[in-house]
DNA sequence: ACTAATGTGACACTCAGTTTCACACTGACT
DNA sequence: AGTCAGTGTGAAACTGAGTGTCACATTAGT
């Protein structure tokens, strides 16, 4: 039985050439719009074929999306680690600080995919399609928070998806300001909108 | 100068033949899946060729996502009818009726669309792509009520993001019980959740 | 009745994504 | 050392969506 998750030199290799492929991917669609680069682009440009190319990633968006995976689990958790006795809005905006330190990170590379990603349609289609599954993630950690009895299931779905539209509405208009604008308070002002 | 937007005799023809097409559409999408009918098998099954399928819905998506087309102009221009002093929650709650007529209408039909949407990737994808553009035309209409001097742009962003958001979970939680709940009343717990 | 605009079908084409097969490499076991 | 299974890669054929072009028919306007 070697069905085991085990991390491998392989999978380090693996994850390697991923991200070398995605970087590649990522500079030819920003060159050349994501519209006009085909798979034989990228497979050339990455000097794979283009099977190869689609092994690691199955679509061609995932080529650019594969940035934002595990995001979902990241906010879920980190929503999990708020105490108990904080309210729902807190525990949501404090926990959607574990996706924005990326964009503080590398504000020039966040801007840039961001920038990708919304002005591209099928890019921005299967963007909000992944953002889908985050709010049953992030209602169900709500809901573990409040333990039984707490509030119905409907209400923990609403909260978790306000949180979200917050945090891409933020996003958005970060990105409308050229990053000049400081997302953390475009957050609290996107968080205090919702009250009143 | 014909070019002018005038309702013709062809546009009602026109009109007739896409619902047509629709209708055949989706029961054939319904019967088979959404996935297993190519355009082809709808050409055929509707007596056109695929190029005139093509022609009235641009996809295979639009077949089917056509049925929410101008629900945004609808809700936007329900909005700008309420009273000027109305709060931004009361009013978007009751812009949103003008759209949930359509699921006490025909709650079956609905109820069959909202499902072959929802559990069909490609559609569900298209769906949020389309229902993302809803938002902006809300957040204007609230700016519009509000005229000059009210809250900033963001935060009518927020409260469009938001009251959308309460009405796909509504419609979610609607389609989960088999229509069995009341829509209005899930609508109106959603919005109660954004509170406190 | 003539003409111009328009709807339709046929066809060829590009590209994404799937599947299949063959080949090469690697690591394990004897 | 030599076989053997597992795995990554490339080549190729295939399906299906969507685009563009062209010819033909129908219909509206004069």
């Amino acid at each position: 039985m070697t069905g085991a998750a085990r991390t491998t030199t392989r999978d380090i290799a693996r994850a390697a050439v991923r991200a070398e492929l995605a970087q590649v991917a990522f500079e030819l669609f920003r060159r050349e719009g994501f519209d006009k680069v085909t798979l034989d682009d990228l497979a050339a440009a990455a000097g794979v074929s283009r099977s190869t190319f689609l092994r690691y990633f199955g679509t061609k968006e995932d080529a650019v999306l594969g940035a934002f995976e595990g995001q979902d689990r990241k906010v879920a958790d980190a929503l999990r680690a708020r105490p108990a006795d904080e309210d729902d809005w807190t525990a949501l905006r404090r926990a959607l600080d574990a996706v924005i330190g990326r964009y503080h990170e590398d504000p020039a590379g966040a801007l840039a995919t961001t920038r990708l990603v919304y002005d591209t349609p099928s890019l921005c289609a299967r963007h909000l399609e992944k953002q889908h599954s985050w709010r049953p993630a992030l209602a169900e950690a709500l809901a573990d928070r409040a333990g039984a009895g707490g509030p119905p299931a409907i209400a923990l779905a609403v909260r978790a998806g306000a949180a979200l539209g917050c945090l891409n509405i933020a996003l958005e208009y970060w990105t409308a300001s050229d990053g000049r604008l400081d997302l953390v308070t475009l957050l609290d002002e996107a968080f205090a909108s919702l009250m009143g």
